[in-house]
DNA sequence: GCCAACGTTGGC
DNA sequence: GCCAACGTTGGC
């Protein structure tokens, strides 16, 4: 199972939404490095959900209900969307700062490339941010 | 095919 | 509000 992190500006679209509707579709995605990874994600893969830029923190834990298919927003039919349900809740938010002060975290994606906002997400970094929740 | 100009994302 | 990073566009 491969793992992930998407990022999502909470006043767009939150975790507390994703809670509250069971089940979204994640469009929009209009950058192919991120489209690659969409591709990638299998039914079952799990994310970490980022709200970018009000909070800057991983909130949350979600799971790829349906993989690519076309970007029902999108006319070119160029991009894909995946739909991803919520799994639970991290017992503490994962800060940026915090992630930023880890250094088993520099080579983490999201820190090296930060406009990316679909980022992979290797074992061992998942299982840190974990433990850096309180979860685990 | 190169590269300057411009637009967007997202952190600070 | 500013700026760095980086992707895209368009002229040549």
């Amino acid at each position: 199972m491969n793992r992930w992190l998407l990022k999502s500006e909470p006043d767009v679209y939150s975790w507390a939404q994703l809670v509250a509707e069971g089940e979204t579709v994640w469009n929009g995605v209009r950058n192919n490095a991120a489209r690659l990874n969409l591709r990638a994600m299998k039914v079952g893969d799990e994310a970490f959900f980022y709200h970018s830029n009000i909070g800057k923190e991983v909130v949350g834990i979600c799971r790829i209900s349906r993989e690519a298919y076309p970007d029902p927003t999108d006319e070119s039919g160029k991009w894909v969307a995946v739909s991803v349900q919520p799994v639970r809740k991290l017992p503490q938010p994962v800060t940026l700062a915090a992630m930023k002060a880890e250094p088993a975290l520099a080579d983490f994606q999201l820190i090296r490339q930060s406009r990316l906002s679909v980022v992979p997400v290797r074992d061992a970094e998942w299982e840190l941010v974990l433990r850096m929740a309180g979860s685990v």
